[in-house]
DNA sequence: TATTCAATTCGAATAAAGTCGAACTATCGT
DNA sequence: ACGATAGTTCGACTTTATTCGAATTGAATA
């Protein structure tokens, strides 16, 4: 019984075009500007106005192109934003995209 | 008789999430490449293996984004990478797309 | 073990992008 | 004016993304 298995890329593994895919989208974009100001966060918290399903597709978005990472802590999925990953591989693209 | 009427944003209406999308796929992405490289350069001396139609619209989302700007110079349309204006826009976002 | 809560997966519908040939437009050279 | 060249636009098709309700999983709590 595996707890929860996404399919994050490792940091060697990170492609550029899809991680800048990944963070061409508005409702994306929030997320990980959230992420930014507010460190690690449960998925529920965002406000995105849209059902749950389609925030999901985003985490998985987010997730599958290494963006994102998440881990289980009880029944919530807490969300981190992969700064140190992102920043090794694409030095200068987070601070760029978040604006300072 | 307009000579040519591409529809680039100015400085100020360049969308950040439009921008990384036109960044996100791996043709335009090596155009961009290109011109960050050799400067300005026409069309067709991108080795992008599609037909011209195929390479004409990605030039389409680089110039809607506001990546890339063109002229008229005889029969040839040079592109060139809107560096200044992404750089004022977006600081630090096209060095840390082009590695450096 | 039954309920609840957090969030995902599924599936089907819609929307948006990409692809490519063919037709078109503009410019240049003859 | 004709033909060649550079690139675009059009239109139809295929592919990929997004959307959202319903069903499902996993973990906590009673």
């Amino acid at each position: 019984m595996p707890v929860f298995l996404p399919k994050e890329p490792k940091r060697k593994e990170l492609a550029l075009t899809a991680v800048l895919y990944a963070l061409s989208d508005e409702a994306r974009l929030g997320i990980v500007r959230q992420l930014a100001e507010r460190g690690e966060q449960p998925c529920g918290v965002f406000e995105v106005d849209r059902p749950k399903s389609s925030l999901s597709h985003h985490f998985r978005v987010l997730r599958e192109s290494g963006v994102v990472t998440t881990r289980r802590e009880g029944k919530l999925l807490m969300n981190t934003l992969r700064q140190e990953d992102l920043d090794a591989r694409f030095p200068g693209l987070l601070t760029a995209v978040l604006g300072e």
